[in-house]
DNA sequence: GTAACGATCCTC
DNA sequence: AGGATCGTTACA
C-alpha cells in the first residue's frame, strides 16, 4: 500500500535508510505499471551538509527542497543524466534522499533513466502522483552504511558521514 | 554576457 | 583514463 505524507515528514537520516527495500511504482505513459525495489540511497542533510545543493541557499533549483516532505527534487547532472531524489523533513529543512539504485538498475543516472524521469518530475507529489510513488514492501530489509559518492569537493567532515545506504539481505 | 562545473556513465 | 554534454550558478 502506497506509503502516506507522515513517512516523508521525519529526518532525512530516518527516510533514507526505511526506504531500503520499499518499491517505487511507476505508471507509464503506455499504461505499464512497474514496480522497483530500492537498493540504495544517500541523505543530504539541510543547508550546512556541504555536500547538500541545498548549501548555496535557496535557487530556482533548490527551492522544492524546502517544501515540506513528499515531493521530488529532480535535476540533471553532467549535461546527460537526471537524478531523483525525494523531499523530507517538515516545511524550511531542506532535505533529500538521493535514490541511487533500484533492483537491476545500479547507479543513480540508470536508475532515474529506467524509471523514465525527466524535468517534469520536479516537485512530483508522491502522495498524491497516478504515475510515481512509494509502497510499502512486506518483508524487512538489512542495509549497510557508508561514505557518499562524489562529493569529495564537500571537504573530509561531510564527505566521510556514512549516509549512504546500501541493501543486503532480506531478514 | 560568459565561463566553470558537476550527487555520472560508457568506451576506450 | 578520458570524453560526452548542458542546466545552473557565480561573477563581471
Amino acid at each position: 500500500m502506497r506509503i502516506g505524507r507522515d513517512f516523508f515528514l521525519r529526518d532525512v537520516l530516518d527516510v533514507a535508510p526505511d526506504l531500503i527495500g520499499k518499491k517505487i511504482i511507476r505508471l507509464f505513459p503506455s499504461g505499464e505499471q512497474k514496480e522497483y525495489v530500492i537498493t540504495e540511497t544517500e541523505a543530504y542533510r539541510g543547508e550546512e551538509d556541504l555536500a547538500c545543493h541545498a548549501c548555496k541557499g535557496r535557487t530556482a533549483r533548490t527551492e522544492v527542497m524546502y517544501h515540506e516532505g513528499g515531493v521530488c527534487y529532480v535535476y540533471l547532472i553532467y549535461g546527460m543524466h537526471w537524478m531523483l531524489n525525494f523531499v523530507v523533513s517538515i516545511n524550511d529543512h531542506p532535505q533529500a534522499v538521493l535514490i541511487r539504485s533500484v533492483k537491476g538498475f545500479e547507479g543513480p543516472g540508470r536508475a532515474a533513466r529506467e524509471l523514465g524521469i525527466d524535468k517534469s518530475f520536479y516537485g512530483e507529489n508522491l502522495v498524491s502522483s497516478k504515475r510515481l510513488f512509494v509502497e510499502d514492501g512486506n518483508e524487512k530489509y538489512e542495509y549497510t552504511s557508508h561514505p557518499r559518492i562524489g562529493i569529495d569537493y564537500s571537504g573530509e567532515y561531510w564527505k566521510n558521514k556514512p549516509w549512504r545506504f546500501v541493501i543486503t539481505n532480506k531478514i
